[in-house]
DNA sequence: AATGAATGAGAATTCATTCAT
DNA sequence: AATGAATGAATTCTCATTCAT
């Protein structure tokens, strides 16, 4: 990684620590700018201002999620493989960055207009690895094709949304990853074709 | 009521108001008094300063809820039938105060200083009623008890809890009401000593 | 005069002081604030920002001028002698306010945007005291009918006004005073219906 | 011209246009640096501060204007043609470098401090080729003796000074060419030992 | 008790200037 | 010589809190 990059990097690390611990409007340059050991300036030599610090956190997120999740995912055959090794994903990532979780899930998705920006535009279209493990199972016949390949998205993406919203609320106490047999057999026995009750 | 006890009521009304439609940080005192028809120094002759009217909020809010909760409950026999009241009054209070929900559920968890608050000791004493309809239940032998009581609280209040936050998120677009039969029968299944299915 | 307009007035004179040493961008509030003697953000009671306060500079000090002027008019019959009356006044107002004067004629004049505020129309209506007396002399049958009146008006204020804005340029080095009686008799030989060479 | 001097050259060109388009705090460096195409250091290798460029302008184009003018003025003869031929260039040179007129007519005379810098001193000095026709003009015996020389050379530079001025305020919405006949009559005419009415 | 003018501590943001590369 | 990242002082503006009336 380049230097410019990696203090980029850094300060959007600051950032994250700094907007995770209170809301965007409590939250000041100056506190990142101390966390990053950078002057306040700086910030405003990568950043155009702390709407866009703050926007740019979750698009840096989401490229490192990707990322990972892609390396993850190499190797495994099997949709269902494929979508367990994706929850497991989802889980590790967040009990692993607590910090961004509270920021995506407490703070930008309550507010209203984190709709209409381009990070928004930006995360829903980011979820199409899962839309194409979908519809791999589709092609293996073990997925259901009476329903809508985007609500089975919706319906994966809303159980793992909601426990780790949940978490979040209760202060991270537990272990998130408690819940992962339960919710990998909840979301196969809903999307999958056979074995329905 | 008494005057002062009236005027501090009403600089509380219109803190509730302001408070809900954004985060601490970015709502103000003048707005407040504005909203509340008195002078900005007037609301310092009744809270000490802007986080004590913040926090005062629930204490308040949990009084009337109290209260009113009482009352709902009187004339009323058998632990079931108390427990389904308090899920229909749970639900209703929040229904009829959408704001205060907002300030509660969204805001005041977000900040991670309201564990430390007075307000939040308050809160979890005032949840007593409930526990002691538990415990009313398990003498009556209609409530299992190979679970510890608070842990039975705990799934109460975390399902109301869900389920005001989740309709508050989306707006309150929808009824909250509607749910009141289901979670009145996940709950009474969830703790009932029979039925078990 | 209440102690709030007399407040308002001194941050106003405070600001025609600090605002004619330099240009809009150059003068600060923290420079204003101290002049006034006052805290800077006294200035955002008086006034909704830094723009609001440079424009309620003319507004404030033409206000001064009219009032000022009609007394001086009182008393006095005559077109040709209102209007001589009139250049007098306003060649003393440019004397002795000459930082007002660098102000409206060095900076305001010259910007571009001036055109587009709500002061340049309150300028423009403030003019009207000098048309009336115009029509005045033309009802005494002793200024020309033959132009438009507002085009007369013109050829006072242009003459005046680029006197005084040569005096300016020049640091007011000498007595703008000098040139009354010379732009009097051009004035009145250009507006008056007899005596054209 | 060596590379050094023609880069200077260019960040000084770039300076005029960007000076002349706003105050001197409102005109950043950053901009300047864009629009002469180098880096905002590289400015700091030319000029040893924002202050030293703005007034670098000035003897820069007063240099430009008196060799340029000292060409013009080769191989014309008698007093009264070199002075008609300067103002003639006088008019040219500030319709050609009309940014740079805005810089020095508008900008500059506002800022109390010019008077103050090296740069009006120079300025002054660098009209004594016109004194120096002037003089001419007396032992030719065509330029009155009875007034002093500098006030002569004022009448003249306060005349052209003022068209200059006026035509820049209008925005050089007409040709600043199309006065040279009347000052040129109107200065010899003024200046002129005969010939006066 | 009520007022609201005054305050001044920050907050975000800009930008001239420096300096290591 | 040229660069441009980093800096930090300065600026405008907000707002919780105080205090004289």
């Amino acid at each position: 990684m380049s230097k410019i990059a990696a203090k980029r990097q850094s300060i959007l690390q600051a950032a994250i620590e700094v907007f995770s611990n209170g809301s965007f409007k409590n939250s000041s340059i100056s506190d990142i700018a101390k966390r990053a050991n950078v002057a306040e300036g700086t910030i405003y030599q990568y950043f155009k201002n702390k709407e866009d610090l703050f926007f740019s956190i979750p698009i840096q997120k989401t490229i490192e999620f990707t990322e990972e999740l892609d390396l993850h995912l190499q190797g495994i055959t099997g949709a269902f493989n494929k979508i367990r090794k994706f929850i497991w994903y989802y889980l590790y990532f967040f009990k692993t960055n607590p910090a961004y979780g509270r920021i995506l899930m407490l703070e930008m998705r309550v507010s209203g207009s984190f709709v209409k920006t381009e990070t928004y535009n930006f995360l829903k279209k980011s979820t199409s690895r899962i839309l194409e493990v979908v519809k791999e199972g589709q092609k293996e016949n073990v997925v259901r094709k009476d329903v809508n390949v985007y609500v089975l998205r919706q319906l994966i993406l809303g159980i793992l949304e909601h426990v780790v919203t949940r978490w979040l609320l209760k202060g991270g106490k537990y272990d998130l990853m408690e819940c992962y047999e339960d919710i990998s057999k909840l979301v196969i026995d809903g999307i999958g074709l056979y074995a329905r009750p």
